[in-house]
RNA sequence: GGGCCCGUGGUCUAGGGGUUAUGACGUCGCUCUUACAAAGCGAAGAUCACCGGUUCAAUUCCGGUCGGGCCCA
């Protein structure tokens, strides 16, 4: 016995920060520990990370989300299999334009397509190169080597491959159709990127007429779409309009080249109880009217144009905004004394997500991926994946119940993958490139090895080589993909899907996609398309859907409510010295918030011990401090205290001399690592991080090592061994959740890092462990009785205690009991 | 308006037809016992949201109410 090896009094933020930097510092030693070798022959384990969108900060419920992947691939590693996990950036998409337009100052489309692209990628690669600093802080063991970028050429080459793929088998095709557009931003958007604002509008009731002269009230918020009026119904049912049905009705307003009435049918989707309980149906006003038009197979007019103004067929509006032409209508109306009602009611109102601009519906020609045949499919698929925890697969099922429509995917910006496609002067024909190549058909052509299709039917007509001189001057497609399209291709990506085919085959369907619950519905969704429709595959085997990290009261963390807590303020809280303070305004004031050590091993304990995944968790910095810098305090000190006895030469080999209360220990100890390796086997991050607490902090610090500091101190190697034993296992299996922490004391007690553990450790114990488990709860009973007793007859715990029995089921440990209480008789 | 999820001491959390209902933080009391006061030990603290039903037995299952969240129309 010694001076306790480990010198730091306790952990720290600075001693944390000095092993985060030196465990990124050279790259060699940081790959040889995490990059993923597929050549090791051992199980591959893939996992399909979400590539976070760098758009400034990071958010501290991803990067929460995040640190918990972390621990799945350490722990995958630690059960002894190759883990990929991989580090993409999403950096697609129609956020990176809105910050560059917000930047300069200037609309997107007042910019050369290049000179914008340019100004996108610069200001991207900012925001990524703060990203990676934050990854690496909070110990993500990523193979940082083989990062991805989507936009990339690679990556986009392959969303353009597979997009090639699908088209050839019929799976994508361009149509004609209502879609959903943001006429501000000038894009065509999903159904997915839909949200709701409650916002007030006026309900219209305008008195319609027959051609014979009948009065008929309908309500509409929508006035300025009468011109695009298709027909007007009631419900079958709805005894009170029966005359009517089948009679024409005069449209009131003026209009433009169409029919001046529309007949007047029964529709089951009416609610009678709405207004009047006739309603018009126009082209298009919601997702209703583009159903009814469906059904009743009526030709819709387009009554709105791509900049949002109104078209001919709207006659005396033409050109105007569709704000502008609402009033105007009104106007007329009233001159008209066709209104007879107006009552101001709060509505929700469709809006585009990331723009929240009103959205419309109207007809757009559009690249759609087909989806409503294979859900079927889809469903059979899904039941051969694990879903953690199993309530959260409800989010896919409830979404894809109401999956109706094809999905479009074609958008009309720019800092997206281009639509890989260039047409024949005359229009019937389509040039696709090869596979793997990407291309910019705004500004290039066809790259030597495309091939010439049919438009209509999809033939291969020949190479491009050879056809191209009588194709005429080649059009190049202008349109862009969604970005989902884009992202939805992760998981065949990081396998190596047109790469690697070798890998491929070994790492497909993927090991684990760790997602959030608020992208089942896109993300998810969509990579399970893209899975069944190219490979008829599931796309995974594991699916671990995360809640969302809130704030202290439960709500969502946003710029507008004030109430954000940035990442960096928690993962470098206490570091310098510095504490950390927060003002977040809560739900009736502004709340400061104090706390004076965090950093991010204390930062992944909170949330794997605290936060059970699939949940919605509240963050709050002085709460994580509170409840878990103290448990990193005592397993620091455990370690310390046993770095002042030697470490036996041999931890492989049980002793054969072990004393009574070390079979004890080492068979609880035996019982929790079994429960420990199974959590991780099933990617339980809570039971793992719990077990591995309260055996620590508990029985193994309060119980027993009191029970041996006396052989410790005397120099008994069979105590040393013990402690050493289950301390560097210990640090083994708790390292997938404190990396940093265990590496460190790891690396100084064992001269070996804890965080290159290949194996689950296991410790060969030559006798029966029930015996000794089952009297556990025995022994603390007993030590709490007799802390009970000297603290009620005002004795220190060292002082000597007489009069005490040691119950039977414990006489194995009656010497160590006394000697640790100073028990007489 | 419809669907889904959630509601356990002051706070967070585990569990799940029969338990003295788990643990942590906080609170209170005592203690600087050769690792640890940034600690230890002990104690108090919950009619498991409410109302019905099923059952020998409900906190757990079912229905409803209220409250929170998410999604859809």
């Amino acid at each position: 016995m010694g001076a306790p090896l480990i010198e730091d009094k306790r952990w720290s933020i600075d001693l944390e920060k000095r092993i985060q930097e030196d465990h990124y510092s050279d790259p060699a030693v940081y790959n040889q520990r995490y990059a993923f070798n597929p050549n090791s022959g051992k199980e591959i384990f893939v996992i399909d990370t979400p590539p976070p969108y760098p758009s400034g900060t990071w958010h501290i419920g991803a990067v929460a989300q995040y640190s918990m992947i972390d621990v799945i691939a350490r722990s995958q590693r630690l059960l002894g299999k190759e883990v990929f996990f991989p580090w993409g950036v999403d950096r697609n998409g129609i956020n990176i334009e809105f910050t560059v337009e917000k930047n300069t100052g200037r609309k997107m489309k007042t910019f050369e397509r290049s000179e914008f692209l340019d100004l996108c990628r610069e200001t991207i690669e900012e925001y990524t190169q703060e990203m990676r600093e934050t990854a690496a802080r909070v110990g993500l063991s990523c193979d940082f080597d083989k990062e991805y970028l989507t936009d990339s050429d690679e990556y986009r080459g392959v969303s353009q491959s597979i997009f090639v793929d699908l088209f050839k088998r019929g799976d994508i095709v361009e149509d004609l159709r209502p879609n959903i557009y943001d006429p501000v931003e000038g894009t065509t958007i999903a159904d997915a990127e839909v949200e709701r604002l409650r916002r007030n509008s006026k309900l219209i009731d305008i008195r319609w007429t027959t051609e014979d002269g009948i009065d008929v009230v309908i309500s509409t918020t929508r006035p300025e779409l009468i011109c695009a009026c298709g027909v007007v119904v009631v419900h079958p049912d709805d005894d009170r309009y029966r005359n009517l049905v089948g009679k024409k009705i005069v449209i009131p307003v003026e209009t433009n080249g169409r029919t001046k009435s529309v007949e007047i049918m029964t529709h089951p989707s009416v609610k009678s109880e709405f207004g009047s309980g006739v309603l018009m149906v126009c082209s298009f006003g919601d997702q209703n009217d583009v159903a009814v038009f469906r059904e009743l197979g009526l030709t819709p007019f387009q009554a709105i144009d791509l900049e949002g103004n109104m078209t001919d067929v709207s006659g005396p509006y033409a050109g105007l905004t569709v704000l502008e032409a609402r009033e105007k209508v009104i106007e007329d109306l009233t001159s008209g004394e066709r209104i007879v009602n107006i009552i101001e009611k709060e509505q929700d109102v469709p809006v585009s997500e990331r723009g929240k601009n009103p959205v419309e519906i109207i007809l757009l020609k559009e690249w759609y991926v087909k989806q409503t045949h294979i859900q079927n499919r889809i469903r059979e698929l899904i039941e051969d994946m694990e879903f953690h925890p199993v309530r959260n697969k409800q989010f896919l099922l409830d979404w894809m119940d109401n999956i109706s429509i094809d999905w479009p995917i074609s958008r009309r910006r720019w800092y997206h993958t281009e639509v890989p496609i260039w047409y024949s002067e005359d229009g019937t024909k389509i040039i696709t490139p090869p596979s793997g190549t990407y291309v910019q058909p705004w500004r290039e052509n066809p790259p030597a090895g495309s091939r010439v299709l049919d438009r209509d039917t999809r033939d291969d007509l020949g190479s491009w080589d050879e056809l191209s001189s009588e194709l005429g001057v080649v059009i190049g497609e202008e349109k862009v993909f969604d970005t989902w399209m884009d992202s939805s291709n992760s998981n065949l990506y990081v396998s190596g899907y047109l790469s690697n085919p070798d890998l491929f085959s070994d790492a497909f369907p993927t090991g684990i996609r760790p997602q959030g619950k608020e992208i089942v519905r896109t993300w998810l969704y969509y990579t399970l398309l893209k899975s069944a429709l190219l490979l008829d595959s599931p796309g995974f085997k594991h699916v671990w859907i995360d809640g969302l990290g809130m704030d202290p009261w439960g709500r969502k963390m946003s710029k507008s409510l004030g109430n954000g807590i940035d990442a960096n303020s928690v993962l470098e809280c206490g570091a310098g010295g510095r504490t950390g303070s927060w003002k977040i305004k809560g739900p009736d004031k502004v709340v400061n918030l104090r706390a004076n050590k965090i950093g991010s091993e204390c930062f992944r304990l909170w949330k794997a011990c605290d936060a059970q995944v699939g949940d919605d968790f509240h963050i709050n910095p002085e709460e994580i401090e509170q409840k878990y810098y103290g448990v990193l305090t005592k397993l620091f000190n455990v370690a310390r205290f046993a770095s002042q006895f030697p470490v036996p030469s041999n931890l492989e080999k049980l002793p054969t001399d072990l004393a009574p209360e070390d079979k004890w220990i080492l068979s609880e100890f035996d019982n929790i690592m079994k429960k420990v390796e199974k959590a991780w086997m099933e990617i339980d991050i809570y039971t793992a991080a719990q077990s591995m607490k309260n055996f620590s902090t508990g029985v193994l610090a309060s119980h027993w090592l009191e029970m041996v500091k006396t052989r410790l101190y005397d120099g008994d190697e069979s105590a040393a061994w013990t402690l050493h034993r289950m301390f560097r296992d210990l640090m083994d299996g708790f390292s997938p959740i404190c990396p940093f922490f265990s590496h460190y004391l790891s690396s100084i007690l064992y001269d070996r890092s804890a965080v290159i553990a290949d194996s689950f450790p296991s410790i060969p114990l030559d006798f029966e462990t029930y015996k000794w488990t089952e009297i556990t709860e025995s022994v603390m009973d007993f030590n709490s009785e007799v802390w009970r007793t000297k603290k009620e007859q005002g004795l220190s715990l060292n002082s000597e205690l007489s009069g005490v029995n040691i119950p039977d089921n414990l006489s194995q440990l009656e010497v160590p009991l006394r000697r640790m209480h100073k028990l007489l008789d």
